[in-house]
DNA sequence: ATTAGGG
DNA sequence: CCCTAAT
């Protein structure tokens, strides 16, 4: 990260690079090769869906002339990519490309660490993301974006891209996370290894200790799990393209099936799903935290505060204290009239946490000799990301589906950064691109009332994101979509403008889906003004929009 | 337990 | 986002 300058420059050419880094390694992972190319052969799971469904173009077909296996694949994501809205009009197909794109870039940092979890889907997109690149922007000055790499100059840059309104804002979106293309170069080796989604491949060839190290280089960040979330990001975009094959399936199983070959993979597989393991660990750690507090409390002159601050333990405390511990607990808790059990832990683990941020603020260590200091670090880490980051590297453990992926990051910091001030933060995630789009393709998927099913499917990985929070978001979008399309061109600019700059294609596909399965109470208004949209269930629409709505669910 | 609707 | 009412 350091020397931007050589790596950006790397990455520029890192299309031709690639092929000679390619067959450098060729050698080296000879074994590994053929592997691949046996996978891809064969007709594994993953491959064939994956090769099924994709569709190579000139240019990729270029591409896999200049490189190897591995590139194939590539290719044909991205090819993927751009299929991904055969439905939507051309414009909207640029636009939705772009969008996907943007979803990814943020990958981009982590993408060569995780490769393990989703082989498939990073490697892709990274490799996908250098074709793209290169041939759209032959000249692309990464100059500008490395130099904001920070910052969201998505704007600026945008116009930097062959001038694809598009792109721009899809940029933006994911440029809130830091693009470190630089990164890319690091992970061209990884990739090369190809370990794509293939973990027996890793392993065999050792990428592991390569992952390894590079995550290290890295930094203490933990991108281990942000990048499973954007696996599983990548992989939902991609299966949005495929919904109707079904695609869905497939990917899940990828996930599913990756997990156990690594060792690493089985990293995150702990954090994704909530596994049995982490939430014993989690309750064994509320129980002594339990414990500890109370001595601690006791002996402690603070016991006043304490008791204050117990007193009236807010229920936002609670939910989000509840929030780490919501999975070990699940279910029970999440209604603000929880049991008088749960509530107590609640309130006191909260306890806790004010007590350690006050305690951080003095600094006054009395925990850490316990082993306090783990618990700390959870706890920290849980309030948000600004805090977790530190202590991410840490502590993983507690690192779940909340630090999500690419958002994470940027969420993170918009949420609020006051660790002191624990209680003030509100919790609110923003809605990333990416999420909005794969909110859009649940809906689409299943109609709009089935949020629960949306939540499971596509954002299990999410703990944030209650059904009623994706409800909420498409009623949002549903309005968005609403006036946005209402008065097309004119406002689009200012649109762009806007602090929230939301895909065009993302809107329309939003408005198609209300004509499709209409909101409830709002369909009225959108209806008339959805209609000029492409909706491939007119008639129905009108008519009963409630059964509609049923209707499209098939269950 | 989920969803809809309103704040 | 949060909360409440209705199913």
């Amino acid at each position: 990260m350091e020397q931007e300058a050589p790596f950006l420059k790397k990455y520029v050419n890192m299309k031709f690079q690639k092929v000679k880094v390619n067959e450098s390694f060729i050698p080296t992972l000879e074994d590994e090769a053929i592997e691949v190319e046996h996978l891809l052969a064969e007709p594994k799971n993953d491959h064939v869906s994956v090769d099924g469904v994709f569709h190579f173009d000139e240019n990729l077909e270029k591409c896999l002339e200049m490189e190897d296996n591995p590139c194939r694949f590539e290719c044909g994501l991205k090819t993927n990519s751009g299929g991904l809205d055969s439905n939507t009009t051309q414009e909207g197909d640029d636009n939705l490309k772009f969008g996907v794109f943007n979803g990814m870039m943020p990958e981009v940092d982590e993408v060569g660490n995780l490769h393990s979890t989703n082989g498939l889907s990073t490697a892709c997109e990274d490799y996908l993301l250098d074709v793209e690149f290169a041939e759209k922007v032959p000249d692309l000055d990464y100059i500008p974006r490395g130099g904001s790499s920070l910052e969201t100059s998505s704007e600026s840059h945008s116009p930097g891209f062959s001038g694809s309104d598009n792109t721009a804002v899809g940029i933006s979106e994911s440029s809130t996370a830091s693009i470190p293309v630089p990164e890319c170069q690091n992970d061209i080796p990884d990739k090369k290894t190809t370990c794509e989604f293939h973990g027996a491949l890793r392993s065999k060839c050792g990428c592991q200790a390569r992952v390894k190290g590079k995550m290290q280089l890295n930094g203490p960040t933990s991108l281990e799990v942000p990048n499973l979330d954007k696996l599983e990001n990548a992989s939902n975009l991609v299966a949005s393209g495929m919904f109707s094959n079904d695609n869905e399936k497939d990917i899940i199983s990828n996930h599913g099936l990756t997990p156990g070959r690594t060792s690493f993979t089985s990293t995150n597989v702990q954090y994704n799903e909530a596994s049995p393991v982490r939430q014993g660990v989690k309750r064994k750690r509320f129980g002594r935290r339990d414990v500890l507090t109370k001595s601690s409390v006791e002996a402690s002159k603070v016991g006043t505060l304490t008791q204050k601050r117990l007193r009236k333990p807010t229920k936002r405390y609670i939910e989000e204290v509840s929030d780490l511990s919501s999975k070990c607990i699940k279910g029970k808790r999440k209604s603000s009239t929880t049991p008088s059990k749960d509530k107590l832990l609640g309130v006191r683990s909260r306890n806790e946490h004010h007590q350690m941020g006050f305690r951080r603020l003095k600094s006054v260590p009395r925990e850490e000799p316990f082993g306090g200091a783990s618990i700390q670090a959870p706890f920290g880490l849980r309030v948000r990301g600004g805090v977790s980051k530190n202590h991410a590297s840490l502590s993983r453990l507690d690192s779940d589906e909340e630090s999500s992926p690419e958002e994470s990051e940027d969420d993170s910091e918009t949420t609020i950064r006051s660790e002191k001030g624990v209680d003030r933060r509100k919790h609110q995630r923003l809605w990333t691109l990416s999420e909005v789009i794969k909110l859009v393709d649940g809906v689409s998927h299943y109609g709009v009332g089935r949020w629960t099913d949306i939540k499971r499917l596509l954002f299990s990985s999410s703990a944030y994101r209650t059904p009623v929070d994706l409800r909420d978001k498409w009623r949002n979008l549903l309005r968005a979509s609403c006036t946005q399309l209402q008065s097309d061109g004119e406002d689009e600019q200012k649109r762009k403008h806007a602090s929230r700059p939301l895909p065009i294609a993302v809107l329309h596909r939003v408005s198609e889906l209300s004509s499709i399965y209409p909101y409830p109470r709002e369909r009225n208004s959108k209806l008339s003004r959805s209609g000029h949209v492409t909706s491939p269930i007119p008639s129905t629409s009108k008519g009963t929009p409630f059964s509609l709505s049923r209707r499209a669910i098939p269950r």
